[in-house]
DNA sequence: TCTGGGGTCCTAGGACCC
DNA sequence: TCTGGGGTCCTAGGACCC
């Protein structure tokens, strides 16, 4: 990330290991697209270049007119790549790829396209079938997208909107002392983390899953934001006890934080007693 | 393909308000 | 007291991503 910021002041960080860069402001003189991308060329050359020797790591670059482009020319030649998708020749470029290539389009709504007879992204392109009856509000962007249009502009806030932390046991367990034990060690770490990020939490959830997989989760707001341990294991527990959460051995327990509130507040110390 | 851990966004229903 | 229309907030779950 560091090596990137050095070479456009517009990073987005998507993850860990994966960032948006706008370059285009550094081509702006060029009129036409398809020499701007080119233009772009070196300069992934030479970030993957400093990638390797300055962290020994390989790094997959995608060279687009938009954000979806990038992602899907970074993700087609995987480890190690660099591949540039024209802007003139874009349209014809998406249609042989299947559907699953789209960012967002997972193995359910796959599967919902394909029963319409929807494979491939030039299927999308030709299709006159109601897309919204399948993917709701994402229709008209999943049309944009087909035709490699895409408006968004990079997300430079860096705000977290959630924090939690969670557990999987070696063997499921309805051990009252032991599931304690493991949520008084979540909540803690949960509450580093929100120290770490300044803020407190109006909102607090657990999530618990049983031995088939199930999963269940419960919330509750409060009107004044926590953010120590203490006080979010006690409203974990308390959601736990609600509604009766363990009657069945947990396979996995966890707690989280959203609704998060700035807080610049010192934290509590507690007296040595 | 299933599983782990950490996230985001969307949807739908209910409570509540004017 | 019931019904209309519009809106917000809260909750739970699901799809998706790395």
């Amino acid at each position: 990330m560091a090596i990137l910021q050095e070479v456009a002041s517009a990073v987005e960080k998507v993850s860990v290991d994966e960032a948006y860069m706008d370059l285009s402001d550094q081509f702006a003189h060029l009129d036409d697209p398809d020499a701007a991308l080119t233009e772009a060329v070196p300069i992934a050359r030479q970030i993957k270049a400093r990638i390797a020797s300055e962290r020994n790591l390989t790094a997959s670059i995608g060279i687009g007119s938009n954000k979806f482009l990038a992602k899907l020319g970074s993700d087609l030649q995987k480890p190690d790549g660099l591949t540039l998708i024209p802007e003139h020749s874009k349209v014809a470029f998406l249609r042989p790829l299947a559907l699953r290539t789209i960012p967002g389009v997972g193995p359910v709504t796959a599967k919902t396209l394909e029963e319409r007879g929807l494979l491939t992204i030039g299927d999308l392109q030709d299709s006159g079938v109601e897309l919204a009856e399948i993917v709701g509000s994402w229709a008209l962007r999943l049309k944009a997208l087909s035709i490699g249009e895409d408006d968004r502009e990079l997300d430079l806030s860096d705000e977290r909107k959630s924090i939690s932390s969670e557990t999987t046991f070696l063997e499921d367990t309805d051990d009252r002392g032991a599931l304690r034990a493991a949520l008084r060690e979540l909540a803690a770490d949960l509450a580093d983390t929100l120290h770490k990020h300044e803020a407190g939490a109006r909102t607090v959830h657990v999530k618990v899953r049983y031995s088939d997989f199930t999963t269940v989760t419960r919330q509750i707001r409060l009107e004044e934001p926590l953010s120590e341990s203490r006080d979010i294991y006690r409203m974990a527990c308390f959601l736990l006890a609600r509604d009766k959460l363990v009657r069945r051995p947990l396979r996995l327990i966890g707690v989280g934080a959203s609704t998060l509130i700035p807080q610049h507040t010192v934290r509590q110390l507690r007296l040595p007693l």
